[in-house]
DNA sequence: TCTGGGGTCCTAGGACCC
DNA sequence: TCTGGGGTCCTAGGACCC
């Protein structure tokens, strides 16, 4: 059976979780941050109605927030991150087939309920409901046309937050897609709406009217496939949950600038922590660790400067110590000294399960006791707290620390910040 | 002063091989 | 004088997403 793909997604939802644990700010403009407190990431609706942008630097509009008693919110992964893992066990209960697509969306398989529209409304009811989650319906036999759907869902209120497109009519369907920029074509960007407004593509039916042959040699196969999608020609399908990464990053810009090299190490050892844990997470070892180091490029005055190096591993590893050793001696290759650094990461490469690596009698492999203290120092720091324990070779030093002012409180997932009710 | 982090996929170009 | 071309692998970088 073909899947009808439904996509649920969360409106605001950071903004909507920093207001569910604090009824004050119910009715106020609020703004989430990104890591570093750079710029906004989420708004309230109030927020959207008083013109902020998404992405904006935050230096540009403290002002404006002031002005507008704006509440601003340093960003609380761990709260929203909690909030989604509750909104994705609701929608795996009311359905056996649920993709998690990001942190506050998933799409969902219809196919085979007698009638997916008034199911989407009872989804979202249920969030509603269990979490205080607003959520946005968009049903389509492809996930671009969900995608769309989704948001003419949450544009035109006389839907009630859900849009089925298999309930219009083709013709219906081209008022719509006409009534839409292609840039809200899931697949399009910048670059993209910039170059097809050239060649006359501004709509989401001009782009649905393409051939798909000369887009491709064109634009490529990507763009292509999103053309094909739009015609309900389903080519991205569905997949499971908990499909292990192919990569895994860790990386942060240094709270300000940074030359001295001891707190890059310490910085990029940190993430090598990181990336080490969630890397064992998903029973997996690595063969490659990428490391990467870049000025600030906004910073025009300073002298740029961006280097990425692979360090093969001589076998596949999830030995948080085998991982630094390689990551430092990348570090050791592309470090110039005199430079101000702006951000360091890691990125793990070659991922594959642990324990089916192909090696022969000779090839070394990771020792079973490290990998047993590796996997105790994880459950420990799963409980009590990230970096509760470590290996001394992670250096602890705030020079790169992340600037996070207005957090709130991890209301669900620590015992010390639990909301307060006063009765 | 202050501009995110994490992920995927595709493509172009160089190196290398036969 | 004339000095291939196609395949594959790797890497860097770009585009997109949220």
């Amino acid at each position: 059976m073909k899947p009808i793909y439904a996509l649920v997604d969360a409106n605001n939802f950071y903004a909507t979780c920093e207001k569910i644990f604090d009824p004050a700010l119910a009715t106020r403009p609020l703004v989430v941050l990104s890591n570093n407190d750079g710029c906004i990431v989420a708004r309230s609706a109030e927020s959207k109605a008083l013109g902020i942008p998404m992405g904006a630097p935050i230096h540009q509009w403290k002002d404006f927030c002031t002005e507008h008693g704006v509440v601003i919110k340093s960003s609380n992964y761990t709260l929203y991150g909690d909030m989604s893992s509750r909104m994705l066990s609701i929608l795996q209960d009311m359905c056996p087939q649920v993709e998690s697509y990001s942190i506050d969306e998933s799409f969902l398989n219809l196919a085979g309920y007698a009638d997916p529209s008034t199911y989407g409304y009872l989804i979202r009811q249920r969030l509603q409901q269990d979490i205080k989650v607003t959520c946005g319906v968009g049903i389509g036999p492809t996930k671009t046309l969900s995608k769309f759907a989704n948001h003419l869902a949450k544009k035109n209120a006389e839907f009630g937050g859900v849009f089925n497109t298999l309930d219009h009519t083709p013709e219906e369907m081209n008022r719509w897609m006409a009534a839409y920029p292609v840039s809200e074509v899931w697949g399009v960007g910048r670059q993209l709406t910039k170059r097809l407004g050239v060649d006359g593509i501004e709509t989401v039916l001009n782009l649905a009217r393409c051939d798909g042959v000369s887009i491709r040699k064109r634009y490529g196969i990507v763009l292509e496939k999103t053309v094909r999608e739009l015609r309900g020609e389903s080519c991205l399908s569905f997949e499971d949950v908990g499909q292990p990464k192919q990569q895994i990053m860790a990386s942060r810009s240094f709270g300000t600038t940074v030359s001295d090299p001891h707190a890059i190490k310490a910085a990029l050892t940190h993430h090598i922590s990181r990336a080490a844990e969630k890397l064992r997470a998903q029973q997996s070892v690595c063969a490659n660790v990428y490391v990467m180091l870049r000025t600030n490029p906004f910073r025009e005055q300073d002298q740029q400067y961006r280097r990425t190096t692979l360090v093969p591993l001589d076998h596949a590893s999830a030995d948080t110590g085998v991982l630094m050793k390689a990551a430092l001696r990348g570090l050791r290759q592309i470090f110039v000294p005199g430079l101000k650094y702006h951000k360091c990461g890691v990125m793990l490469g070659e991922i594959e399960p642990a324990g089916i690596q192909q090696t022969d009698l000779f090839a070394p492999v990771d020792d079973p006791k490290r990998l047993r203290l590796m996997s105790l120092m994880d459950s420990i720091n799963k409980t009590q707290g990230s970096g509760t324990l470590h290996l001394a070779s992670t250096q602890l030093s705030a020079a790169w620390q992340m600037r996070a002012g207005d957090r709130s409180p991890r209301y669900t997932t620590c015992w010390d910040e639990l909301p307060i009710a006063y009765a």
